[in-house]
DNA sequence: GTGATATTCAACCATCCGGTTGACGATAGC
DNA sequence: GCTATCGTCAACCGGATGGTTGAATATCAC
């Protein structure tokens, strides 16, 4: 019961990272232009970068000698719906929930 | 821009906090009992517990020498609003859950 | 009061995390 | 070819994290 969404909210837990996502919403940018903002070495941002894609909340293509990093908003999708469980169903409606979560989410993320 | 959010998806980047929090879906739990199912020391998830707490995503109440643990779904929205601000999710299955809502849930409820 | 139960505290440990610096491999411009 | 730019790699560092154990505190049951 783990990966996918202990990589996804362990991505969104640092706000560096939240930060850059807020950026890459605007546009598509190059690695060096997300570390611009940033009063932190290029290296760390690259590891950023590299957490993110790991996750998959972003993508990466290296075209050149420049990487551009693009938003993948589907992936917060198994995020927001586990979330969303919570605060909208109340005890009575559980089971109903989980039918929903069967058809929802893959396995490994219950 | 930082601490509360932070401490949320932290939190929830753990599954053994993740699944507690799924416990207390169900029920008001007792901290013996949510530690019941774990593989892991008693002391283990007191302290998984006081970061629920701390994050507000449960209440502890101390009834006697009980301390009840009492999910706070509330405390989910700020992040969930925050997600939602990337999420152009994949619009069949935001209709799914609008079907599964509107079975779900009586009319006042929505 | 004695003894069992519920929970936390304190110290400790290994590992992970976020950052640094300096060297390095590729590509672009001239 | 030379040089500047883009980005990562590797080694290192301090502090946080997730777990352990054993002692301590509080309450309940008798």
């Amino acid at each position: 019961m783990s990966t996918a969404l202990d990589a996804i909210f362990s991505a969104l837990a640092d706000p560096t990272r939240r930060a850059i996502l807020t950026m890459l919403l605007e546009d598509d940018m190059a690695v060096t232009d997300v570390a611009e903002p940033f009063a932190m070495s290029l290296a760390a941002i690259s590891k950023h970068l590299a957490i993110l894609a790991g996750s998959g909340l972003i993508a990466q293509e290296k075209r050149g000698r420049v990487k551009w990093c693009k938003l993948e908003p589907d992936a917060m999708r198994a995020a927001s719906v586990w979330m969303r469980g919570f605060g909208q169903f109340d005890p009575l409606d559980l089971d109903a929930f989980e039918r929903f979560l069967a058809a929802e989410l893959p396995d490994e993320d219950r």
